[in-house]
RNA sequence: GGCCCGUUGGUCAAGUGGUCUAAGACACCGCCCUUUCACGGCGGUUACAGGGGUUCGAAUCCCCUACGGGUCACCA
């Protein structure tokens, strides 16, 4: 069999989105399944809308999810140029012999003229097509545009009868009528090559053996078959992978939430649980796991479990995994992803100290089993920062009314107080000195302790809790709640 | 509107003519575990879009309808 080669080919008119990413995800899985070579190339004919600053944030956003390209942008490789602006000399010469050989011809119509065609055939009830005016122009015709200043387009003469046959690896044999698809531009006015074009003799050139893409392509698929026959070259095969939805089942935009990858990363999901969350949508494994790094899934992938339907992206499903990846983390990353968050919010201050470090350390610890996404550690910050302690309600000052409250707060103040360092092993042994100590059972003597401490009755254990408040604000901290109460210590 | 694709629980999905009184996961509910919450464990509610065929037998094959989506650019 040939060697496996395919490719990813954003254009650079946004940050990559959720759906890029899948298809990048699914390309890249392909090949490594398959022992192939996974290319990345940049489609940024639309000189208007493409920005260096959109590639960058794509690219980034690549390398941020861990895939990694063999030959492309970034890192060369031997067919580059990666970008079509950069490769223009090498469309000129196809589009030049497909009017030669009559496949494709100039066309002088202006915008305006279009336009009003586009308008007469809807106002006729037929489908607004380019009827091909400029098909048999006579030399005389074209010179007579030429002088007028007219910058031709050239447009690919498309049959007016038979199919054009897509063999897609996911959808079957889907058959297109020649009929209904118009004479379609493959060079712009300005000498550029339009998408249908250039992907056609990009994918050529640089031995792309399977096209994936998303579904929206699936029906200018029959445009390119129709330029690959034209011009006798070697047709890769097509898998289209249908869309990602948003909540109310409509292709995910904006209004459903975060679409862009970095929007995601800079929430604090990890990248891998990302990856994990998206080969899910659309691709299953067919067993019961669900739980793969990149190099499982590159193990497993294929295009035959590829399903047809469009999925909706499902919020939470990617909260729970991006969870599971969380508690499986090593403390220290969560807690280096965690300290920007808290410096946002203003509760610590860059540069960070050795002991601001070693907090965040011990906040990570604390929160690390109860967070979905990295962000949310600013829920749990007021509970770590701060003298004052709020009671969330009169239920939470109720629990400090227990007889036994008084007798409970002075030893543990006491072991506090004795305890060489606050280590979470440390703590735990001193939370029962202090149950001995006051003979009380464990719940009596543990909730007065949280809510003297946080205010609430839920949060954080407190082995983790206290070593990340310190000696200082525990003090501060039972002693505010004590007063509050009206209780002597 | 034309053409194309799709339709299993709220969501992701397994399922390719009998083993389907339809798997698993998320979410939801309940119970258990636990010094709280979370985690974890156990259990539960909820689905083959509708209608016609074909067949001894259909979630699985065919047709129609409905609904959803994509596409019809000098955007990709």
């Amino acid at each position: 069999m040939e060697k496996v080669r395919v490719r990813f080919a954003p254009s650079p008119t946004g940050p990559l989105h959720i759906g890029g990413a899948r298809s990048a995800l699914f390309n890249y899985l392909f090949a490594r399944r398959f022992g192939g070579q996974f290319i990345v190339r940049v489609e940024d004919t639309d000189l208007e809308r493409s920005s260096r600053a959109s590639e960058a944030d794509i690219l980034d956003a690549l390398e941020w999810l861990g895939i990694t390209w063999d030959e492309g942008v970034r890192v060369g490789g031997p067919h580059a140029p990666y970008r079509q602006t950069e490769r223009l000399a090498s469309y000129q010469q196809a589009a030049a012999e497909l009017v030669a050989k009559g496949w494709a011809y100039r066309c002088y119509c202006s915008e305006a003229e279009l336009e009003k065609e586009r308008e007469a055939c809807i106002a006729q009830g037929l489908d607004p097509r380019y009827g091909g005016r400029c098909r048999e122009l006579t030399p005389a015709a074209e010179a007579a545009f030429q002088a007028a200043g007219r910058r031709p387009v050239i447009r690919f003469k498309v049959p007016d009868e038979g199919n054009v046959v897509v063999d897609d690896l996911v959808r079957g044999e889907v058959a297109f009528d020649c009929a209904g698809i118009g004479d379609f531009v493959i060079v712009k006015s300005d000498g550029i090559p339009t998408y249908n074009f250039a992907v056609v003799m990009d994918d050529v050139s640089m031995g792309i053996t399977h096209v994936i893409r998303g579904e929206e392509h699936l029906s200018n698929t029959p445009r390119q078959l129709l330029i690959y026959e034209a011009l006798s070259l070697p047709k890769p095969r097509f898998a289209h992978v249908s869309l990602i939805l948003g909540k109310d089942r409509s292709k995910m935009s904006k209004r459903h939430g975060a679409t862009a990858v970095a929007q995601y990363r800079s929430k604090g999901y990890l990248p891998e649980a990302l990856v994990n969350f998206l080969a899910l949508l659309g691709w299953s494994p067919g067993d019961e796991e669900e739980v793969f790094s990149l190099a499982q899934l590159s193990e497993r992938f294929s295009l035959d479990r590829v399903a047809k339907n469009p999925a909706v992206f499902d919020l939470d499903k990617l909260n729970w995994l991006n969870g599971v990846y969380i508690r499986q983390a090593a403390p220290e990353r969560i807690a280096e992803l965690a300290a920007p968050f808290l410096v946002q919010a203003g509760y610590l201050q860059e540069p960070l100290d050795a002991g601001a470090r070693a907090k965040v350390a011990l906040i990570a610890a604390a929160v690390q089993e109860k967070i979905e996404y990295v962000a949310q550690v600013t829920d749990y910050a007021p509970l770590f920062f701060g003298e004052k302690v709020a009671f969330a309600s009169e239920a939470e000052k109720a629990v400090l009314a227990g007889e036994q409250v008084p007798a409970v707060l002075a030893a543990f103040v006491r072991q506090v107080d004795r305890a060489e360092e606050l280590s979470p092993a440390g703590v735990k042994s001193l939370l029962k000195a202090v149950t001995k100590e006051t003979k009380q059972k464990g719940g009596r003597v543990f909730m007065p302790i949280r809510v003297a401490l946080t205010g609430q009755q839920h949060g954080p254990d407190l082995q983790y809790l206290i070593p990340a408040l310190g000696r200082e604000l525990v003090f501060a901290r039972v002693k505010n709640a004590a007063e509050q109460v009206g209780i002597e210590l």
